[in-house]
DNA sequence: TTGAAAGCGATACCAC
DNA sequence: GTGGTATCGCTTTCAA
């Protein structure tokens, strides 16, 4: 059923006003009748200058009338620095936990008077990337994910950036490193699967893009809570699709697995129905494990075991970038962030 | 069960070089022993002047060797404009299909060789937004959701933005608008629910935060759709937990309702969800509609009906952004875009 | 082919 | 109290 796709042409045109040239300080000291050192004076309300009630009132008129909004480049350019933090637009496609803890985090950033800028930054690589952040002169950047090397944090730090702090799977030299330890969450899966007595435990590695930086750690984790074991490890590519599912749902009897890790909560979700679908019970003949704790895990039937993934406080974080911003010279620390809590439901 | 959280305090210094201050074209001007203006054009490959290739190669080692960044304020200070493109982030909760459509965005404005930044201006108030967008002097700007009111827009463009680009479900006066009609995706739900016999309709309205510009008029839709017949329309707001879920679910045989629109498929999953529990049958009780088409309709028992929705390319979109940005002066448009269609499943 | 210098917009020091 | 003015880093016109 078709309902409605429209496309309105053109509205007529309601004669613009002159297009003004933008109005500059200069402009507003003009018709304050001050100068230009005045009007800076009032309206950044310097301290260490006793201006006039009348002359800042005149400023102020002044400003308002022609619209005058300062020029943030003129102005951290003189000043010789910004309060910019960048955050590259990650490359992956973040899904609804990642999405959360970044809006938070530039809410608390934006508490400490940062001003909080995601540069879409996609389709470069590596350090070409880096060059291009570090063209804007941001005082911190905050990278997730993979994707800045050594080289990039080094080019970074050349041209200014006081605080340059990596969030991922993996440590990079020279910059503070927020290491979120996926391997954890893969120990977490494998461990709670072994104890419900299961053996033979698949692990799904996503097929799309960008994903293997966060698929490979969780697939070690699971290896290494089975090292020693009996049990096995198999892997199983799988793309977000229900075809990829009901494929890999179709050998499924003939993988001879008793378990499988889904990555996440959304690729739990895409298996445990194909292989609902299949007529493989869930959990008595496989169990199946995600990661995140979504909602959607809470309503599906069984309920999904899941791996509660925390991530660290945006508070914390956006108070670890100020003390680096603050103390420039502090050895680049590595912290290692997450939590990792089973949350055993039904299916497992 | 607890797994790993761990801080490991801090790493020993590795005794950083000195640091150095960030290096000019002057500094690479006089290492490589010629003026600014020879390295401006070296490095920008202006192809009004010719420069001897043995200068080229010493101004690039240069540059190289100091690891020289252009400062991008300087350059666009200077130059008068820049190309950057502004998109705020939006105050709502973006959804998965969304957040995909703003990084196709991205990307397709990318290879217009725009730069894309997000602007985190979270808890600013209106023309306080505006304003800091404007500080940035962005060639265009690009605003989701509403938010942005013809106040703004005259701020923006006084400051030097030759677009402004809405996108949500208000046109805005002065600029040029993407009207997402979101009326059309409760009318298409309404008329179905309406066809396939359902008479007494609920519609659910999200209780979080900035959704009402979104909900309303899908409301609206549903209102329009069945205006003049028998049918009867009743609100239910629903929170994105499983109490208040749960919650609508234990008074549902009272409201005597036969179907309900959702919001959209992740409430539907929610709501749909607590009515099975409750006993209530899905659909020959009760109908159940979501709305954007997500996967994880398809993967729901019974299968989710859903209105699928069609946001603009982004190829589209980057273009028209351009073209506003190459003439200024066309009058501001409003084009309505959205494809809405049903999806008729199993739920209703 | 290269260099000197003006100027983009805002700020802060130093005179008046 | 207020006004000149040098300065931030870069581009570009004009001269040499």
């Amino acid at each position: 059923m078709r309902c409605v796709m429209v496309q309105i042409p053109k509205t007529p045109a309601p004669a613009l006003p002159a297009p003004r040239s933008v109005p500059t300080s200069a402009d507003v000291a003009r018709l304050a009748g001050v100068s230009r050192a005045t009007v800076s004076y009032v309206l950044n309300n310097t301290s260490a200058v006793r201006i006039s009630e009348p002359t800042r009132r005149r400023v102020h008129e002044a400003a308002k009338e022609l619209g005058y909004v300062p020029h943030a480049a003129a102005r951290s350019l003189r000043a010789g620095h910004s309060r910019m933090v960048l955050m590259p637009t990650p490359s992956f496609a973040a899904g609804p936990l990642y999405s959360r803890f970044l809006r938070d985090l530039q809410l608390a950033l934006g508490r400490l008077d940062y001003t909080v800028v995601q540069h879409g930054g996609v389709g470069l690589h590596g350090d070409e990337a880096a060059r291009a952040w570090a063209e804007l002169r941001p005082v911190a950047v905050l990278v997730s994910g993979s994707g800045l090397g050594p080289k990039g944090v080094t080019v970074l730090k050349r041209s200014g950036a006081r605080a340059v702090v990596t969030l991922g799977p993996d440590s990079v030299e020279g910059a503070h490193t927020l290491l979120m330890d996926f391997e954890a969450v893969g120990h977490c899966a494998g461990s709670h699967l072994y104890q419900r007595g299961r053996r033979r435990i698949g692990v799904v590695l996503p097929e799309e893009d960008n994903l293997e930086a966060f698929s490979t750690p969780r697939l070690e984790g699971v290896r290494r809570a089975l090292h020693g074991t009996d049990a096995t490890v198999t892997t199983l590519p799988l793309a977000y699709t229900e075809e990829s599912a009901a494929r890999l749902a179709a050998r499924w009897r003939d993988l001879g697995l008793d378990a499988v890790f889904a990555y996440n909560d959304e690729y739990a979700m895409l298996l445990m129905r194909a292989l609902q679908d299949e007529g493989v019970d869930v959990p008595a003949e496989t169990a199946v494990m995600g990661a995140d704790d979504l909602m959607l895990g809470r309503l599906l039937r069984p309920r999904l075991s899941t791996v509660h993934i925390e991530l660290p406080s945006s508070r914390d974080l956006a108070e670890l970038v100020d003390r680096a911003v603050r103390d420039p010279g502090a050895a680049p620390a590595t912290h290692r962030v997450l939590g990792a809590t089973v949350v055993h439901r039904e299916s497992s």
